[in-house]
DNA sequence: AAGTAAACCTAACATACATCAAGCATTTTT
DNA sequence: AAAAATGCTTGATGTATGTTAGGTTTACTT
């Protein structure tokens, strides 16, 4: 039962199967159909989820409707509206499903149960925030430095399973240029 | 001893006078005069670092000599080469204090044994984490969306106290632009 | 199977920002 | 106190990307 998830906590620590049946039964599954939204803007959000299948893609759109997308998420990533989920604000983003997708979601006040009563996982949602705060930085750096293009390699490199699985559409949004740019960058590099 | 980081961490978490004490013994106390190197590409990193005072700047220098600050650090800020940190790489990035400071480090070894003796320092580290995670996830979607002009105004917003002691040479560094750019820009908003 | 929508490309033009260069003011160094 | 370095501003010019518009192909809907 849930053996990607599984997999994926004990990847990093080494818990005892009395704790993984006890983290297992905190979760909810969720399915979810193409363009079907996770998250909307105003909702509150009381989950984070694994994605055991599909792809989503966490986006806000601004005062003048342009997207932007911040995260996608494919098999065995986290995605929520986080902002809102650790400070109980009321969600920013619209989360969206770009392919069918099963979730299992994990509630806040769960979490925080979890979290008093057994420390490891304290400890494992640390380390996972700690890569996620580092490869942020990282990502913060590449757009104060390098070129459109550059990013645009940078992504096929690092994320080769997302990049054949969304559009150049969603690729530009996310690294903050218009379709038509990503287009004529495409082209330049000889990619069609 | 040390008030400021006592308040620091204890505004978060409700700390015995025992644990605070085990955590202070931790820590040494470092000392910088202005321009002084804290850390620079290639050495391993071994502290992260609380700024009792003064005034730093981390940064990255390209291939091409552009100098890209990814952080400023004042008073009650945690500064460090944190990918070289966790990841126990060797340093990507150059600190370097803008004013002197007086600093307060914490060593990775000490820290990983801190956190198996007294597990709330695990959740205080985690929620430190967490916030700065999800800063940078604004910063990102800011830099996505808003015109140079727009993340300006919400830098000098958003930290009044930095934006008082660096030069726009730093503060256009740190927003991605040229300094000739924003003494434009500051000059349409008529800020000189 | 036909109709519609979405994705992708291309081109012409507009614009924000970078680049290069110079000058003045302020701060730091000697 | 003089000299040097740094910071800030301004102008002229170049370039990458945005904007608008149109056209082709592919995928989805009925």
């Amino acid at each position: 039962m849930y053996p990607e998830i599984i997999k994926h906590i004990s990847q990093e620590i080494d818990f005892k199967a009395s704790e993984i049946e006890e983290f297992i039964s905190l979760l909810s599954e969720i399915h979810l159909s193409k363009k079907e939204l996770l998250i909307r803007p105003n909702d509150s959000v009381n989950y984070e989820y694994f994605v055991v299948s599909g792809c989503l893609k966490a986006y806000y759109l601004d005062e003048s409707g342009e997207r932007h997308i911040i995260q996608f998420a494919i098999e065995d990533w986290w995605i929520s509206d986080f902002e809102a989920f650790f400070n109980k604000e009321p969600a920013k983003l619209y989360i969206e499903a770009i392919e069918d997708s099963v979730l299992l979601g994990l509630h806040c006040d769960a979490l925080e149960e979890l979290f008093k009563r057994i420390p490891k996982f304290e400890r494992f949602f640390r380390i996972k925030t700690t890569n996620a705060f580092v490869s942020l930085r990282s990502r913060i750096l590449e757009t104060l430095q390098k070129s459109s293009a550059e990013r645009y390699l940078n992504f096929c490199n690092k994320y080769p399973n997302i990049e054949k699985r969304v559009t150049n559409h969603h690729i530009a949004n996310y690294l903050g240029i218009q379709p038509e740019s990503l287009s004529r960058i495409r082209k330049e590099l000889l990619l069609h």
